[in-house]
RNA sequence: UGCGGGGUGGAGCAGUGGUAGCUCGUUGGGCUCAUAACCCAAAGGUCGCCAGUUCGAGUCUGGCCCCCGCUACCA
């Protein structure tokens, strides 16, 4: 008989910032229970994970903080690594992605993409800025939208209408996020990985996979493959990174190397060979937006060393976790992080609370009256008193002593009831993964239970005591090993109520000797109070306020003086064709006439605006939008809802300057 | 724009052709061993809308309306 080796990874907790409730649930928790479930089940399992220390927020979060971005990962991975200790996740490895061993992995693997003609240089045009002497990639530039004008749009995609861009040179008015000056546009001679070529390779992996693999998985994997590979530019003008070792000045785009983290993380733990194993089955969590690197760019590059790599054997994807009606975001930090988390409440409870809510469908929403109703009534209430009540029993019926039973047929249901959930667990958590569903059938046991003990009534039914005490008893024997892949502490703690040490899966099944003699117990748990959730409701919404200020950045005089504002006069005002919201404005700004294109067509209609009097900048870059050249930008009080001209309350020529 | 997911009693969800279910909440009752807990019962749904297939549709087909997500660096 083959014994598998499994492999269990989840997508690296980026190292810019503390994880948040919605990181946990889509990797690390997940891949943590599961690995647990599998050990317990007498696996050969190891799971790997690490910080994925490089790249741009990275090291933009580290300029922000004034410090080196050695310095801020090194901190940021100390104090992750602490937190999930802290959660109990247990990993065989959690190492990060800027040490040597992984570096060294990286290279090894990029130079034998290159020995097989996977690599390729092309030039590239990119916008720099002299300011922060960087170069920039397409988040860290902002400007208007050329389509619904929304200010501040990052360059790849606008927050507010969803428009993508190609490049963020279709910004208006684009400038570098960090210093809010004008990028240069730049030649740059990047790496290139041949993905297309290994096209038809990935079509079959997917078809290979097609029954192991969720269905959104697949949907995603779908979708990527039906545009057609697209060669992947995998360098990056940056210095924090893995240096690309014949393109001095250049390092790896992270989501190169932080996949093949998973395997030099594995080499730290003397597992490497597992990699190429084809008894190894290679199990990996993260969240939706992560897949498309799980299932093409990562066995893509595998598949390119020609090395016999294994393909993954599951790929477990999860929906959104959301927060306040929208994502939670490590940027703006809305939500609860996993460092608040910690300080709050016991480990176990957010890892019950957010294995409940595993978005495993659609996205969902972290409430805190949810995780409240969780806590008090699953784990409280049902478990906890469940356990609870056992345990009284069995202290003041028998002395704290296992009973001798004379067993009748409804406590054989019962106890035949603990069997079935092992059958139950090893069906919806070890083969089909819903995690949401696998725990409410334990804690289900717990509620059967309980309805047992009350129907039988032991404290006024003598003669049943024995039965109803030795089988409830045998649950709470089962739950503390059935709970251990979801609540470690709480299982334990019942394990050490009842002077137990099982290790394995089956020894559910063995029953307590009677005789026995419990330890000890006390409550398992501690309601929330209705007060105390309301509290952090309002607490973590005012936290999004706080951050929103300081966002607002300060800056020299020097450099609002080189914006040249006049007053204009409207001349002329033109529909563009095919825009929702423009116009082509002509203005007279003195010495000469300009033509704007500004996204006003939703506010003011042509007539009003002609013969306009307003305030005009006049030495932006001039931008092509929508195929017309804007020249000026004509300023304007926006709200969301409202847009209102600046205008001088005298009468001034046109041209005057604005200061 | 394209793609995906979703719309089931007050809330959160399960349910892929045969009497509409679970947890919470509400109301009433039981019990009193236990952490004001536990147990029972009731009320509450024309399963987003329309048309079709079928003896029979929440479940299949077509159209429509809403919500949400993804669209290549937020799990």
């Amino acid at each position: 008989m083959i014994t598998f080796k499994y492999l269990i990874t989840s997508a690296l907790p980026y190292g810019s910032n503390i994880p948040h409730l919605g990181n946990i649930i889509g990797s690390v928790l997940p891949a943590d229970v599961y690995s647990r479930f599998l050990k317990l089940d007498g696996k050969e399992c190891k799971y790997v994970c690490g910080t994925d220390s490089n790249g741009t927020p990275i090291e933009v979060e580290a300029t922000k903080h004034k410090v080196e971005p050695s310095e801020w990962v090194e901190k940021k991975h100390k104090e992750i690594k602490k937190l999930f200790d802290e959660l109990n996740l247990d990993f065989d490895v959690y190492s990060r992605t800027d040490n040597k061993n992984h570096a060294e992995k990286t290279i090894e693997i990029y130079n034998k993409l290159k020995e097989n003609g996977y690599i390729y240089r092309k030039d590239i045009e990119i916008l720099y800025c002299p300011k922060c002497e960087k170069s920039l990639p397409d988040r860290y530039v902002k400007g208007k939208c050329p389509k619904c004008g929304a200010e501040g749009a990052k360059g790849d995609q606008c927050d507010e209408c969803g428009k993508l861009f190609d490049s963020p040179k279709e910004l208006i008015d684009y400038y570098c996020s960090s210093c809010k000056s004008r990028p240069k546009k730049k030649k740059s001679e990047h790496v290139f990985f041949k993905l297309s070529e290994l096209e038809e390779e990935i079509k079959e992996l997917l078809e290979r996979k097609r029954e192991k693999w969720p269905k959104t998985t697949i949907k995603i994997t779908e979708n990527l493959l039906k545009e057609g590979l697209r060669d992947k530019d995998i360098s990056r003008n940056l210095k924090w990174g893995i240096e690309i070792p014949d393109k001095p000045g250049q390092v790896f785009y992270v989501w190169i190397d932080a996949p093949i983290g998973y395997i030099s993380f594995s080499k730290e733990i003397g597992i490497e060979e597992w990699w190429k194993d084809e008894d190894t089955k290679l199990i990996q969590f993260m969240g939706k937006d992560n897949v498309p690197f799980h299932t093409v760019y990562f066995p893509a590059i595998l598949k390119g060393t020609r090395e016999g790599y294994v393909e993954p054997e599951r790929v477990k994807s999860c929906e959104f976790l959301n927060y306040g009606g929208g994502q939670f975001s490590k940027s703006n930090k809305v939500g609860v992080f996993l460092d608040d988390a910690m300080e709050l409440y016991p480990s176990d409870y957010w890892r019950y609370a957010l294995i409940k809510m595993y978005p495993g469908k659609r996205d969902r929403e972290f409430t805190w009256k949810e995780f409240r109703k969780m806590i008090n009534h699953d784990l409280n209430d049902v478990v906890g008193n469940f356990v609870h009540r056992t345990l009284t029993f069995t202290e003041k019926f028998f002395e704290s002593k296992v009973p001798e039973p004379d067993l009748m047929e409804r406590d054989k249901e019962i106890l035949k009831a603990i069997d079935e959930t092992e059958k139950k667990l090893r069906d919806t958590l070890g083969q089909k993964m819903e995690f949401n569903k696998s725990i409410d059938m334990v804690i289900d046991l717990a509620r059967k239970t309980n309805k047992y003990i009350t129907d039988e009534e032991p404290w006024k039914n003598k003669e049943r005591q024995k039965e109803v005490t030795y089988t409830s008893l045998q649950v709470t024997k089962a739950l503390s090993i059935y709970l251990e892949p979801f609540i470690p502490e709480t299982a334990d703690k019942i394990k050490k109520f009842l002077g137990i040490n099982p290790e394995k899966l089956e020894q559910a099944k063995e029953r307590l000797e009677p005789g026995h003699k419990i330890k000890g117990y006390e409550p398992l748990f501690e309601k929330i109070r209705k007060k105390e959730a309301d509290k952090y409701e309002e607490k973590f919404k005012e936290k999004n306020n706080e951050k929103e200020v300081e966002e607002m950045k300060k800056i020299p005089f020097d450099q609002f003086k080189e914006l040249e504002i006049k007053t204009g006069k409207i001349k002329n005002v033109e529909k563009i064709e095919k825009s929702d919201n423009l116009y082509k404005i002509t203005i007279d700004i003195g010495k000469e006439e300009r033509t704007a294109v500004a996204g006003l067509k939703n506010y003011y209609s042509q007539e009003e605006l002609k013969d306009k009097e307003v305030a005009v900048v006049t030495n932006l870059e001039p931008a092509k939008i929508m195929g017309v050249k804007s020249e000026a930008m004509v300023l304007a009080a926006v709200d969301n809802e409202k847009v209102s001209l600046l205008k001088t309350d005298k009468k001034m020529k046109p041209g005057t300057p604005v200061e």
